[in-house]
DNA sequence: ATTGAAATATGTTCGTA
DNA sequence: TACGAACATATTTCAAT
């Protein structure tokens, strides 16, 4: 992944490449060709000059997580003590592999994470032996995600 | 996608195509096979098995939004009036394109949005013209997103 | 930037163990 | 489950426009 010193400049074609590979990582390039009416080669270019470009920084295969049993979602809300230095407390907190995404965020708290339990159990485990244990935190506070029901990326 | 009625039972060799998939979905079966001593068509077995299970739930491109000059993310508590309901809220939240993420949250918001906007005079203006807009939404807080430090999936 | 064609590599199915 | 072989597709490169 390449730093973007410039706004990446895409045209309609690239925009419908992307949004059938954002859709799908896994379609065929000469699928797309055939769909949008041209040569495989062609998007196979544009594809390595969007990668060169740092707009795409890569793929993934999406799993389910409550197939594996993990069914509770929660926003956490972290109070940092001034003599905590943010990425002091990123560095415990990427141990946690329950901590899916950490923000520095502006506002009431220092941080903001997402963690993913298998259940509230699991999920006071991680807050009262994991989180509150790292040196720094002072407080939290806890939001739990009934339902997530927007779930998307960027819209091209 | 399938919901899952039970819980899918993986083994270490699903564990490792998994986690090979997980970080490139374009990665071709068969280098994965060489990687993990297995035949091309065993894994090719298996990943039907797991999509037919509901744990594989797709892939994604995944763009850079810097690069179409998006740097301000921010996250959105919403108050709603009593009278609104919240599949109300979120039909119309689903029609604002910068709106990435909706979650039903426990605590003091009913909802709780992840926003991607250009800059904060975006921000502003999608919280003004579009967010608060929305019939039955009472209140907001911000969070500006100052740096995203964790971003990853569920540790298999 | 785009194309078609050639060479290489991969995806997919199937019979068998 | 896993394998290998056979067939169908896809990726990748390249010379030409």
């Amino acid at each position: 992944m390449k730093a973007p010193t410039s706004l990446a400049k895409i045209d309609g074609i690239d925009k419908k490449i992307l949004r059938f590979l954002m859709a799908d990582a896994r379609k065929p390039v000469l699928e797309i060709a055939r769909s949008i009416g041209i040569s495989g080669a062609a998007i196979h270019q544009r594809l390595r000059k969007l990668e060169a470009s740092g707009l795409l920084s890569g793929s993934k295969f999406i799993v389910n997580p409550k197939s594996l049993g993990y069914t509770t979602m929660a926003y956490i809300g972290i109070y940092l003590d001034k003599a905590m230095s943010n990425p002091m407390a990123v560095k415990q907190l990427e141990k946690i592999p329950e901590v899916l995404e950490c923000h520095y965020t502006t506002g009431n708290w220092s941080i903001l994470i997402k963690v993913l339990c298998r259940d509230n159990e699991h999920l006071m485990q991680v807050l009262n032996k994991e989180i509150q244990a790292i040196e720094g935190v002072s407080r939290t506070e806890t939001f739990i995600s009934l339902a997530q029901q927007i779930d998307r990326q960027i819209s091209i």
